[in-house]
DNA sequence: CCGTATCCAGAATGATACTG
DNA sequence: CAGTATCATTCTGGATACGG
């Protein structure tokens, strides 16, 4: 994190500093930008518009288990923040072709990171869901969460 | 993107292949991750342990508008996951600090490439969806938005 | 072919009150 | 201090039907 996006300036260093709102104004972009993208779909489509266009019902097939409502609303959010291009051949009937924008295509850069991530440490986070819940099942019957479980 | 996260993976460069269903089973690790860490406190919480560890009250009094109930709830996701480490200090009254664990710490570097890009581009989202906004109130009066759009 | 309009179920978030 | 419990509200996603 290079320390330039965070919500919360000054907290960050000093040790008990004044409470600094995080409304809706001055919010964390970058929190901004994960719950954009963090959705259920808007990262397929933005994956899948990388490797070239794609017209709409080609997406709908692709995706398949997409409803029509959600595919249009995730194209349609994303075009409007200026990620992806809608372009309309009025041919007959009318054909839609989308493409990632410009500024679509440095996202994928970014989000390939996560992306690694995901792939390398993916195992990691299952195995520690797998472990928490052979604590619970086992000894010490869930007690109630408080104390009980120490540092060790 | 490194292409080994995809849940398509045929689909992207064959023209029209065989739908791909994308269920429970069989899913993007990458959107996993994304909706994981896409919701609204959980980045906050990771970035501002990533400075320090904190105490519980001492995230609640720093990120201020979070409620008690989302607090914990996100700490508990992160610590279910292996992001986040919770340890109990049985003093009266007893005091709980939280950390990123190891894996949580990796996930601070990736997380900063999307961080620089919301920065970075933060403001062309903004002007799109000004642009979109001006188009839709001025000339044209929303024509139902189907044809009118061409390519132009 | 490419959508929009409705309606609805479930999840996410928040407000508030209470507890070891 | 550090939570849990409960209820209300909002948001998200899906099913279905219809329209240009």
């Amino acid at each position: 994190m290079s320390d330039r996006h965070t919500a919360v300036p000054s907290m960050v260093s000093a040790p008990l500093p004044d409470p600094v709102p995080v409304g809706e104004y001055e919010r964390c972009p970058v929190t901004d930008i994960l719950r954009r993208v963090g959705d259920k779909w808007s990262i397929l489509v933005i994956v899948l518009l990388g490797k070239r266009p794609y017209r709409f019902n080609e997406l709908h097939r692709g995706i398949e288990v997409i409803s029509q409502r959600m595919l249009t609303r995730t194209l349609r959010g994303l075009e409007t923040d200026g990620l992806v291009h809608r372009e309309v051949f009025p041919t007959k009937p009318p054909s839609v072709e989308y493409s990632l924008t410009p500024l679509g295509r440095t996202l994928l850069a970014p989000l390939s990171g996560l992306a690694d991530w995901a792939v390398e440490h993916g195992p990691d986070i299952m195995a520690a869901r797998a472990a928490l819940d052979l604590d619970s099942s086992g000894e010490t019957p869930s007690p109630a969460r408080g104390i009980v479980r120490e540092s060790a």
